[in-house]
DNA sequence: CTGAAAGCGCTTACAG
DNA sequence: CTGAAAGCGCTTACAG
């Protein structure tokens, strides 16, 4: 690949004068700037992103990590981020942890050594070595759905959605059909968006009257199989609870994996609904009730907060809202619309 | 963040033997390695890679372009591309072109300016002038899942799946459980994939003694809303087809939304069958019946071939095989498990 | 308006 | 076994 000096050479000038025209350095006379540009087009010539990336300091890269790829509330947050760090000239480099803190860490990681600008990050877990290092050495942060405490963590601003007003809707919803025993598929407890689904699950529980009892608390990890086996509990109990709420997409797919194999109806034997809403949840058997995210909104978002951070203004926590989809995965739903 | 003289400095060495601790370079004294160690240590010292690619020539990191991350099939390969890229050593670069070729174009020209060390690219489009170019520069290439023709292309190894005999199988299900008015929603003719299940699909009807006529073949563009239309069309037409082959996953979501939309039934007034597997397929009303590719042996194979090319070494077409998932959304199969 | 020179942070022959 | 020096491909004060 030409360097830019093959390109002085044909043009006729120094590397410094490549390099003016290629950054749109207003001093150039105009007769310099075809010459320096016909040689350009001519050798087909891309500046070497690696070799200004060193002089300049700057990567203009992003680096997002997030929790586990393969769970559709993430694709679809991965792709939003992508999008709008690309109209702001960015490019975004995306780790996937897989829920596992040591991958995470090994992403961090791995984006810091490239000298990414800044971090997107929504955490997988707890204390994480790595994170609090990238703190301390003063790379731009922001966190994304979740977020964790930890050294040098308490200043990165959150861009997250609140699901508490929903899950109260939805525990409305649940009454509103005659549901009483309602049990809940917890994410992960280091995990804020774990915590506080079960937090506000609780609290909407007892501002209708109903106590949720510790055997209506299955841990999950976000994972199918976990929902999967949660469930599995749930319904071996002496008296199963009539609704189970997943916290997430994919727990919700593992429940409904039970469910099937057991060979109970949906709603009839048990209610089911899930925290993030796909496409795919239009089409089960039955639809199922989802608390939707706006996905694309957060990402956007969490990007512009970091890119105030990478350029030097100050930014914010930011928080929308989710809001119920009442499908029939519950019972019939009141006229409302499938 | 220190810089290797910073470490220098500190261990009371020149940056030559700091940087030949690092790279474990055998003529180090074990004195002097132990110092340099804990100098590396106590700064917290991690290395630049921006600037060792600059100097060696190699970034240790694959480009990845896929149609559309959104897809579940493309986001479970990216995920089997790294995680065994990450065995191997190297990082993964996603960029996702969305089935636009100008998105395409600009990620491969993102990635060549970073100077990744090979590229995989799942292309979404005909004529790429800059993927002509990667190949011409000598940019390490393999095709995953599709391929084009082009300039320079014709040497890239491809590592596909051949759905023929899966189609084939598929049509000999349809067959039995009585269905003969067959139609398939096509996808992007200038995509391999799009023209081979189109051509396998066409095959097999002919061996079972059935046509495919032109109003039975509809054009898709493998996105969900293009499978909503093709459907409309076919069920608005005088003899509307009794199966729908969709041969991605998401223009079989697209199909079932119309369907669902008209109040139809499947597979009562429509069956419905699907190109690639995806876990929700097994809750749809009812279970889809789907080819399954081997996402993850494809994205390992599309590595091992890349790397071997990145790492001088010669590298083959690999090609694996999908299988029918029979479900029932084409009718009852006798007695296969759903 | 343009060029010569320094320097970003590394690695690696070349000496010793 | 270790260091001084060159150089990867850029950008950017500093002169002129």
């Amino acid at each position: 690949m030409p360097a830019i000096k093959d390109v002085a050479r044909r043009a006729g000038v120094s590397v410094a004068t490549v390099s003016r025209v290629l950054n749109d350095h207003p001093s150039v006379r105009a007769g310099t700037r075809e010459r320096v540009l016909t040689a350009v087009a001519d050798l087909g010539y891309r500046p070497n992103a690696v070799a200004r990336s060193l002089r300049t300091a700057q990567t203009r890269t992003l680096g997002l990590v997030i929790s586990d790829v393969l769970n559709p509330f993430f694709t679809e947050l991965a792709r939003s981020v992508e999008d709008a760090a690309r109209a702001l000239g960015y490019s975004v480099v995306i780790g996937n942890a897989d829920e596992r803190p040591d991958l995470q860490d090994h992403h961090v990681r791995t984006l810091m050594d490239r000298r990414i600008d800044g971090l997107l990050i929504s955490p997988t877990d707890g204390g994480s070595p790595m994170m609090s290092a990238a703190a301390r050495a003063g790379t731009p942060m922001v966190f994304v759905d979740r977020w964790i405490e930890g050294e040098g963590l308490d200043r990165v601003p959150v861009v997250r959605t609140d699901g508490r007003t929903a899950i109260r809707d939805l525990v409305a919803h649940l009454c509103a059909l005659g549901h009483r025993r309602l049990a809940i598929i917890a994410g992960p407890a280091a995990t804020t968006t774990g915590r506080e689904r079960v937090d506000a699950f609780r609290a909407a529980l007892r501002a209708f009257g109903l106590a949720l009892s510790d055997d209506h608390i299955g841990q999950g990890d976000f994972q199918a199989g976990s929902g999967r086996r949660v469930t599995a509990r749930f319904l071996d109990l002496p008296h199963p609870p009539d609704v189970v709420f997943a916290t997430d997409n994919l727990m919700a797919l593992g429940a409904m994996d039970e469910i099937r194999a057991r060979g109970l109806r949906v709603p009839g034997d048990v209610a089911l609904a899930a925290f993030d809403d796909i496409p795919w949840f239009l089409h089960t058997d039955p639809p199922i009730t989802a608390i939707a995210q706006p996905t694309g909104a957060l990402g956007h978002a969490a990007v512009r907060a970091l890119i105030d951070l990478v350029e030097g203004r100050p930014a914010e926590s930011v928080t929308l809202s989710a809001r119920l989809v009442a499908r029939r995965s519950c019972g019939e739903p009141e006229g409302s619309t499938p």
